[in-house]
DNA sequence: GTTTAATTTAAACGATTGTTTAATTTTATT
DNA sequence: AATAAAATTAAACAATCGTTTAAATTAAAC
């Protein structure tokens, strides 16, 4: 019996097979993109049969969707519980920050996999659970600045909706760009090129977001 | 006789089909990947044979070489000029973003095929020629701040190399989310689209690197 | 006007694509 | 141990891919 025809929330359940595909094709996306990796490559770096894609999840668009749903759940909740927590809004910021980071580099791929297959609208569903996720990341967002706001730390004349942006975008252009600032820095392994995502670019980005928030003109 | 055979230099020398058919291209590419475009697509769309790509180009992959050596040349220039100018560096620093921002708008897909097509580093030749490009981009960028220093404008504790990655990666993130922020600033026509990068993203660019640049602790 | 070169075309090439089929093996249930 | 369900397999499917060919058309040179 096939799996899929007769259950139409297969992507919740996810055996240890659906997982070890989901992370093969992660990888390969975000290697080579969509289209251009074939679902013979992903069954070929599986080790499972061509037929088993099809056969746990429908098709290789559907293989799409459950990797996206799959690697997006969970952000959210973080965020969430940062919100919570009780202490002072340029700290918040700065945490915030490092779990933006923190959640795209352990994610490696699937950024990259999510910005690029999803910019052609065609994939309306995948698409919309990317939205939903971006809104509830905004008013995270939103809540903390504001709440620095309130407290009079915080300018009121920067534009909050254009901050995740300046976030995400320059982490985002780095490892866009990783083979170049891998040779501008000499960072020589890849523990060298974590690290300095972990302290320089982690750094430059905090620095930048507080310059922005309590500057005075 | 084919033209590509006997020409090395072949990306030279570019008549109107030729051109054409690299705006289609451009266009194809920034929709769906290079790999998602094919060789069909683009002479549907530029209304040619399919044969007269590989008679123009050779390949689909040289192409992809023409199009980002065409699109690619004269921001170099534009910098070095703006270097030569004789106003103050914040100034400077302000032209500057305004430079990227519509270079990037100008070549509007372009950027994406660049980022995207080229993460893999497969594409020796094409990832060369934007290596290039990158570093003269930071070498403009780092005697416009250390011009900006030694007169004592600008803070010194700041990662020179960091702040590219920030102004571009700012607006690519919001570039790369488009749909996303139609809806969010509601902006239902291209037209409010690219006005509203023109003066609120801009300026939310230039306000994020003054206050990194100028800020005192 | 004839000849030569450049352009354009339709057709075909083999290779690869995502998906389905039907048979087989493995696992679970009774 | 017998039966049913699930998992896995090899093979085949039609469709599309990038590229090449060889003939037809247009443009240029003399």
């Amino acid at each position: 019996m096939h799996p899929i025809r007769n259950n139409t929330m297969s992507h919740i359940e996810l055996n240890d097979k659906k997982i070890q595909i989901l992370n093969v094709a992660e990888k390969l996306f975000s290697e080579k993109g969509f289209e251009g990796t074939s679902i013979r490559d992903i069954s070929k770096e599986a080790k499972i049969n061509i037929a088993m894609v099809s056969y746990y999840f429908g098709s290789k668009e559907r293989l799409l969707e459950a990797l996206i749903f799959h690697k997006t759940v969970d952000l959210k909740l973080q965020l969430e519980n940062l919100l919570q927590e009780e202490i002072e809004p340029l700290e918040k910021v700065n945490k915030l920050i490092e779990i933006y980071i923190n959640r795209i580099c352990l994610n490696k791929g699937i950024y990259r996999v999510l910005h690029f297959e999803l910019y052609n609208k065609k994939r309306e569903k995948s698409l919309q659970a990317f939205t939903e996720l971006k809104k509830g990341n905004l008013k995270s967002v939103e809540s903390i600045i504001k709440q620095g706001q309130a407290q009079g730390v915080f300018r009121k004349d920067v534009n909050i909706q254009l901050i995740t942006p300046t976030i995400i975008g320059t982490f985002f252009h780095f490892h866009m760009n990783r083979s170049f600032f891998e040779e501008l820095f000499d960072l020589k392994t890849e523990e060298m090129f974590n690290n300095y995502i972990k302290n320089d670019l982690t750094k430059h980005i905090q620095q930048t977001i507080k310059a922005l928030l309590v500057y005075e003109n």
